[in-house]
DNA sequence: TGAAATGTTGGGGCG
DNA sequence: ACGCCCCAACATTTC
């Protein structure tokens, strides 16, 4: 039986089988197939994987395990440096070529190219694909060629661009190597916490793989689209899609979603504003990636350099008690509380919970987006830079800084019975209506919910005078 | 994808 | 009947 030699499918942040363009660019050669993830906490400069990641990961390239062993296929694992187990593995293979999927995090360019440059020396194919976003980086410019640094544009350009998105259907099989390569084994990897197990409240919520994906995106669009543009902001109720895990880990791509939103659309002959104000999230994520391929030290610096100026404070125990849900602010209590226990917080209370961080608090946005990091299932290095930097003022097309979220004021906007706080905080269970997102007006019914740590309106005042003193200079 | 301060308006109470 | 004041309610500006 004499087969060609295999091409290895390098996996990343593309855990599908479906509309997977390197995957299917493989299968189409003909030829024998090595399906790899490598676990790389050692390239310098990359961001090591958060534990509420590290979690999520382990489930899904379970899941990417057992839909490419439906294949006819496997998983086979890794880790180490990325280029240098590349170049071993494709040795001890003999491999005729090696496809991926690129990526749009700071180093991913210097190191795809290097090891494209390895592969070359070595006279094995390099293939890099797109297929995690809807537009690559280099598509989508200004009249002047420039990258767009406010959104709105930008989502027009997204939309002249086209909106068809084709997507690619699961390969009916995946062609095997005469032999496997060894694999380490997904538990030794040991992802998943175990002394303590704080994930149980992980597994009540999350069903990652993209089998989950699906799921969600289903229901998203049967039962959430039409309310979404109301329901999105309001966190006692599941207005969201809450695909963002799914979509960071490649469970499912942008096309996919793109796709059978227009379906649903063409299908419900109902009014799609909802189905619109979704695919603009989308378009979100799409204008984040574009910005940190772009400015790739967005993750680090402030995209604007008038606020490398700006006066952060330090103050351990105020960060202390923003990360534990212990503020006295209910609305961001309830929040982090929700992170924590769930590792995801609905976005309308990130961005309360983030503005409190960095306008009442002054503590610096990268704190934040540390938190963020280790604390979220769909840490995102794109989403989580741009949305942070967007929060504190800083970003491209950022909110302005002046504008500072009143805690007490949100959470009766947007939890008006209150029904989110009383879930995550139930210190407040006997606090009824919408005062309970000022439990300190109230006698007598807080118990051990501590007092605010600042007073909004003093810290508000701080927060100007802060914001003046980098903008006079 | 704000909030608070300030300005304007118009109805009603009242001398 | 009239003007004056008060103050919601809404609009605009400023932070």
């Amino acid at each position: 039986m004499s087969r060609s030699p295999p091409i290895l499918l390098w996996f990343r942040q593309d855990l599908r089988a479906g509309d997977h363009p390197a995957l299917s660019a493989a299968v189409a050669t003909g030829a024998p197939i090595i399906p790899l993830y490598i676990l790389d906490d050692e390239t310098p400069g990359v961001w090591k994987m958060g534990g509420a990641s590290r979690w999520w990961l382990h489930g899904s390239l379970d899941a990417l395990d057992a839909k490419l062993r439906a294949l006819g296929s496997r998983l086979i694992l890794r880790c180490g440096t990325a280029r240098e187990v590349l170049k071993h593995i494709a040795t001890e293979v003999s491999a005729q070529g090696i496809y991926f999927t690129r990526g749009y995090s700071p180093h991913d360019a210097a190191d795809e190219n290097a090891i494209a440059a390895d592969f070359k020396n070595m006279g094995v194919e390099c293939r890099r694909f797109g297929g995690n976003l809807l537009f690559e980086p280099e598509a989508v410019r200004t009249k002047t060629g420039t990258p767009f640094k406010v959104f709105t544009p930008f989502y027009r350009a997204c939309l002249t661009q086209g909106t068809a998105h084709e997507t690619l259907n699961v390969p009916k099989a995946i062609p095997s190597p005469q032999a496997w390569p060894t694999s380490d084994l997904l538990k030794r990897w040991s992802l998943r916490p175990a002394n303590p197990d704080w994930a149980g409240g992980l597994k009540e919520h999350w069903q990652p793989g993209s089998d989950g994906a699906k799921d969600r995106l289903e229901t998203f669009l049967t039962e959430r689209a039409t309310t979404y543009p109301s329901d999105r902001d309001r966190p006692d109720r599941e207005g969201t899609s809450a695909l963002s895990p799914h979509l960071h880990f490649g469970e499912i791509s942008p096309r996919q979603i793109w796709r059978q939103t227009m379906k649903a659309s063409a299908e419900s002959g109902t009014g799609d504003s909802g189905r619109t104000a979704f695919l603009r999230e989308i378009i979100w994520r799409e204008f984040s990636h574009h910005l940190l391929h772009h400015w790739p030290q967005i993750s680090e610096a402030p995209f604007n350099a008038t606020f490398k100026r700006f006066p952060w404070r330090s103050d351990e125990q105020s960060l202390d008690a923003w990360q534990r849900g212990t503020t006295g602010y209910p609305i961001v209590d309830a929040g982090m509380r929700q992170l924590w226990h769930t590792g995801w917080m609905h976005n309308r209370v990130r961005m309360i919970a983030a503005s409190f961080l960095t306008k009442h608090l002054l503590i610096h946005w990268q704190e934040g987006a540390r938190w963020f990091w280790d604390t979220l299932v769909d840490a995102d290095l794109a989403n989580n830079s741009a949305s942070w930097q967007w929060v504190a003022g800083s970003g491209a097309d950022a909110a302005p800084y002046f504008r500072v979220f009143n805690p007490i004021l949100q959470g009766t906007k947007f939890d008006p019975d209150g029904d989110y706080v009383r879930r995550w905080v139930p210190e407040l269970s006997n606090f009824s209506g919408r005062n309970i997102h000022a439990p300190w007006e109230s006698s007598g019914g807080s118990s051990n919910y501590p007092a605010p740590i600042v007073d909004h309106k003093a810290a508000r005042q701080r927060a100007l005078l802060a914001y003046d003193e980098i903008r006079k200079k």
